[in-house]
DNA sequence: CATTATGGTTTCGACTCGAAACCAATAGAC
DNA sequence: GTCTATTGGTTTCGAGTCGAAACCATAATG
């Protein structure tokens, strides 16, 4: 299996999730992107839920997501917060009303009521390991979870984690939750 | 491995690989739309190179798609041509080029040198497994191959095919090419 | 201090978004 | 045949994204 069609087959079903992702955002009146940005706040730790986070993440310009968070503000799907330390970074979380929207778009309609199907089986797994190789193929980050992260400690109470980057304190909720600072333990 | 979880991932996927194609388009003065615009083009046979195919096969709107073909044409990386029989219908083909800059711009970076990895690789034939569900469970056209196609016929002589819904005959090139048309023969 | 880096916002022209109106040619019904 | 619906396609509208750059404030570094 080249690349090549690796590239075909993700490419297909990445425009089918994007339609549908776009037809059930615009009964909100919102774009597929904005859905996008939605999903990614709500999974995202303290250290990642700023707007050049969302920005990395997305791959669009510190431009277009300033704007979409403010027309999400706006629309009060979004809560902003200064951060009470560095007063330059602004913090976003999902307000009840946003929660409901996203709840209510995703997954997107072709991925609901899928029964599970034996020649994909493995799929998952295989996934991860995929998007890990195009990850360190163009050096982006990982974002992944804090429990998977290089800096993750476990310390010695039972549930009781550390960040050893920032060397604050984790709650469990928080390790299961994407960083922008996650750095992957070794090789594959 | 819930859908969730799957629809994560390939979430993750589409945002890397919208990302880097967005970046390569840009140094061609084009947007990542026009790309894959032209990718669909350069495989698509001649009863699907026209604006509705497109439009159906990108989820984008009849107009966004009628613009993009004529911002392409305007560059001259594609050619349109009128249907003979049904003068409603445009057909668009690539010019050397459109050929050119779609060979510079893909497959996008992070799929370039790619070594195969143990652990992904049975991941083509799962992700065609898992593609034919989508398109199963939300009933959208599926865009196989004509060599695939509950339509296709193979007749007596050798390399001689035709396509039982148009009954006209095709070439061994339009065989690998992917059709509007095409049904699958029967359940996965 | 001064310099540089970082986090964000704003502005620009070009383009896409969805929706609707519109036109022309074809297909179906009677 | 004629009437009507359907299909293929273009155009127009306001709202919003695209990349790029300029810009501001704060923070980190020397």
């Amino acid at each position: 299996m080249d690349s090549e069609r690796l590239y075909a087959l993700i490419e297909r079903i990445s425009n089918l999730v994007a339609a549908s992702e776009r037809k059930a955002a615009g009964e909100f009146g919102l774009l597929g992107l904005h859905l996008r940005v939605l999903l990614y706040l709500s999974r995202s730790n303290r250290y990642s839920d700023t707007t050049v986070a969302v920005t990395d993440y997305l791959g669009a310009t510190k431009g277009t997501v300033s704007q979409t968070l403010r027309l999400l503000e706006g629309k009060d799907l979004i809560r902003r917060q200064a951060d009470e330390v560095d007063r330059r970074k602004q913090h976003y979380s999902l307000t009840s009303k946003g929660q409901r929207i996203l709840r209510a778009c995703l997954p997107p309609a072709p991925f609901r009521d899928l029964q599970p199907h034996a020649s994909w089986s493995g799929l998952g797994p295989m996934l991860e390991s995929f998007l890990r190789s195009l990850q360190r193929n163009q050096g982006s980050r990982t974002f992944g979870t804090c429990s998977t992260c290089f800096h993750f400690q476990r310390l010695k109470g039972e549930g009781e984690f550390r960040c050893g980057l920032t060397l604050e304190a984790l709650s469990p909720e928080d390790s299961s939750k994407i960083c922008r600072e996650h750095r992957r333990p070794d090789a594959d």
